[in-house]
DNA sequence: GAGAAACCCATGATCTCCCATAAAGTGGTG
DNA sequence: CACCACTTTATGGGAGATCATGGGTTTCTC
């Protein structure tokens, strides 16, 4: 599976439109060719998780595994459907943020993408600076010796 | 397993580019043709880690045992993924090291390589050659004997 | 028909790919 | 072991492709 890594940062033009960062639309044509993304506010604040549409299916799974009209299942089907916009390139690789989400995120003029692995995020800047920031801190804490073998 | 050995020292052009020492190409086409890196940031300041793609799934694998929504997970996940930048060595062997990157070794003109077995080393010499130094002053103090078997 | 959204074309800056070359390394041979 | 031919390595540079961005025009919606 095609993977997103490393950090971008883009500029929102007066149309409210960011290129999506050229090696991120590359690994997304790799899984489909339509170069369409899932967008949802992420639980952590100030952040937009952003997923292509297969990766999202693992979510839609979970829904799957919950039994009808069990609070949960009514739960995760908000977060996973209501709250989310499907969005897709321009010819240009650029997307439309949602002004929902473009105010969850506090967006600007800069915005940064973030790789996760399989999906990835969206931030105002400095806001995805310090979240990079606080991640580092937090790391020594658990990141000890060899990883798994 | 491939193994990278041993010091090398090279030069920035103008463009950025820098040769991966030869050996240490040798060593990573010994288990896959493409020549391809993965770099981040180490938690020891100036220096850069470069790992293969095959070393580095070992990290991977570690982040998914952490459950989903574990601020572990999160953390980490920033440290493997939106840290890290994937690169390739262009036909004559040499690489572009991402700005973010060269600004955290405060690369300038040369760059040393130092083998460490699964993965290597990139520094600005001088800083890359006072970690050595330390390293050295401080292993006799648990060097003792013979290796573990 | 007014506003917004989608679509198309344009452009400077950056990046890639390709070819070139000097220096260093390697091996063979007399 | 001295010499030479060939290979590999590290580095330089040019041309074309790609990227991020700006802006105009058409199309849709109500």
């Amino acid at each position: 599976m095609s993977q997103f890594f490393g950090s971008h940062e883009n500029r929102l033009d007066v149309k409210g439109r960011v290129s999506v960062p050229a090696s991120f639309r590359a690994a997304l044509r790799g899984e489909a060719e339509t170069v369409s993304l899932i967008l949802r506010p992420s639980h952590i604040p100030g952040c937009i998780e952003a997923w292509p549409r297969t990766a999202y299916a693992r979510w839609q799974a979970a829904l799957d595994a919950l039994e009808d009209f069990d609070p949960k299942r009514e739960a995760l089907a908000t977060l996973l459907y209501s709250e989310a916009f499907p969005v897709d390139t321009d010819a240009q690789g650029r997307i439309v943020i949602p002004a929902e989400l473009a105010e969850h995120a506090g967006l600007k003029e800069g915005v940064s993408f973030f790789g996760r692995g399989d999906h990835f995020h969206i931030w105002e800047p400095s806001a995805g600076a310090a979240f990079k920031k606080a991640s580092r801190a937090m790391a020594p804490s658990f990141l000890i010796g060899r990883p798994v073998q």
